[in-house]
DNA sequence: AATGAATGAGCATTCATTCAT
DNA sequence: GATGAATGAATGCTCATTCAT
């Protein structure tokens, strides 16, 4: 419980998180390319030598915060997939998985939308990339079939939309466009499901 | 007529954007920071100090093709938010201008894509960008105004959510990850409205 | 004549033999790998960063300095070995032509034996030292086949012998250990000549 | 007789020597300035750390290589010198020495001639490097004196290139320029011989 | 003795930008 | 306008050495 009791074969993962919590501070703040490998030693305080002990380049140190990190949504992503909830539900899931990770930790957030849904760096990840949007696309196939969800749709490029509408309003708050609160988070997840599953349009409500 | 008709002025004009493109062409290959101002100068077929006479940097550069293009984009949405359409049919005509600019300049769409959408560079071009937004969250709350829309929408959120579908169909083809061809721009059309406004939720069919 | 005779495409043959002057200077005071690449910019009164403009690295320098220098020596070796004198005789006009070069430019011959007659850096040029050997050997062989040279010796192995020789009492020179002067150097010639040649056996003189 | 009756202070003599030996590995594989200080850890099969135990800096690892070696060459050098065979058979002797120490330990060799026969690292050794020429130089006076050799030679100069002679000859096998094997090394021996006691020079053989 | 985490001086190289011609 | 030589700030990374354990 006690730092003490962390054994020396913990202390070395212990150090890279530090390292790695440091660095996700630091590319929030200035952006990956601005920041120097000396930035994130000096916030993990440490010599910027000892990065090098625990990852080989600063890019591995970008790449790192990504993986373990988009891991741990997939795992969560898809334990709702694996639910027995109806589809609907399920999307709603993930919108709060996706939405919350704002309030929990904003600066991981703003390095992954700012720095890694894009080019040079997610070269290696896309596949990892994709495992999420299959997530999604299955809900809304397993939808489909169940008759929760209406068939006529592509359920591929429905995800990418689903997915989209959800990056952008993480974005909209990493910018600072989108007001900010969880009361406010919380209209936007039951927004993206009321336009995404309800639709815009507006339906006439059959009179009594 | 010919190309020595043109007047001075208009050869500085020329030059200009002949380094623009040549930028894009670069930055949509290469990633903006990997890119070179030389690389630039040398796909313009200039000599790369040249390019400090039409741009004050490499940055204005990149800022220069995402203003230009995003004012041009900016006017084909005005003009269908000022049509007399009803609002779901503007909101397809707003798809059919960004996911179509796909097929007109992919390596456009790339760089904005890419490198615009977020962060440092963004900073000054805020403004501009909101104001797309602010066009499409328009044309929501008209259609909610009208009727035409569900009025129980946040239509600021709705309008980013919509644009976000869109930016994610883009960044599929960007990556290589959707199907590329004008059927599949088409198809993306008709899902993004049938998402968005239809909803994804099965509709129980009218009974007889 | 002038300075100003220099056409502009000379201009840059021209500096880059003023940053490879300078860079004998250094690599002779403090040794290749202890020398910055600011230390020989700095010396050749440039800035580091244009050296780069006509080199590739500072390896490149080392080797270009020990190309173009030994492309010189092996034109004056070539010149000796085709010119009909005996080949005891040429073998001492080559020894002229390495002993003399020390006189002649000490920083250069101090590069030479030090950084150059070994390992890594050698590599791509050992077939360009080569054909020095070759050029003794011809000299060794053909002298043999005249009856000038005595024909039971092997005329590869001589050469090397004979070339280590005078690389040696170049490298006494360069470490201080060696007097240095035109009167020592001369002796040196001689004693080469009469060592590889004579012979260090005394003979019995015939009487008369 | 077994390990466990190596007494402390060897064992620490044994692991000195351990290192030694896996530096004159690396250091003939990669060279010393290539060479890190964990790659002959790594080498020896030990801590990087622990290297520091036994020598105070990586330079001292190669003295102590140079040194060692050295000293042993030089006490079999000057067990020649105080044999009481004539000059030319202590020349001979003296070649075989060097040249045989190929065979035996080529690595050695190569570290020898490569990183030490010269430049910065030996500015200390000059003195025990001069030893061995003096050695050769009083070899070459004797047989001056005792009139087996000529005497109209400088002796020094002499000594200075029949080491020249021999060293260049190791360095055609470290450069695997020179055919190697135990034939080749004898003649090799035979070759100096002849040339540096002999000469080059055909003699009119002396009819009967 | 032994380990290897930690330190930090040191350096080659890149490249946006300037400017003399 | 046009060129490209020249500048020099900026920085990722290496690795010898130290030292707590």
């Amino acid at each position: 419980m006690t730092e003490r009791s962390i054994v020396p074969r913990e202390a070395g993962a212990e150090k890279r998180r530090l390292i790695l919590a440091a660095a996700v501070r630091v590319f929030a703040r200035d952006g990956y390319h601005t920041s120097r490998v000396g930035d994130i030693a000096e916030e993990a305080g440490i010599a910027h030598g000892l990065l090098y002990h625990y990852f080989s380049s600063k890019e591995e140190v970008l790449e790192t915060v990504f993986r373990d990190n988009w891991r741990e949504l997939l795992g969560l992503i898809r334990r709702v997939e694996e639910s027995d909830e109806p589809a609907d539900e399920q999307l709603r899931g993930i919108a709060k998985i996706l939405l919350r990770s704002w309030r929990n930790d904003p600066d991981l957030v703003t390095v992954m939308v700012r720095e890694v849904a894009r080019s040079p760096h997610l070269q290696g990840q896309v596949e990892e990339i994709r495992e999420g949007f299959a997530s999604i696309q299955r809900v809304i196939e397993r939808g489909q079939a169940q008759g929760v969800l209406r068939a006529d749709v592509d359920a591929r490029l429905a995800s990418w939309i689903f997915y989209g509408g959800l990056e952008e309003l993480l974005t909209g708050w990493v910018l600072g466009q989108l007001p900010d609160g969880d009361e406010e988070v919380a209209r936007a997840e039951r927004t993206i499901i009321d336009v995404v599953c309800g639709g815009l349009t507006a339906r006439d409500t059959v009179p009594a």
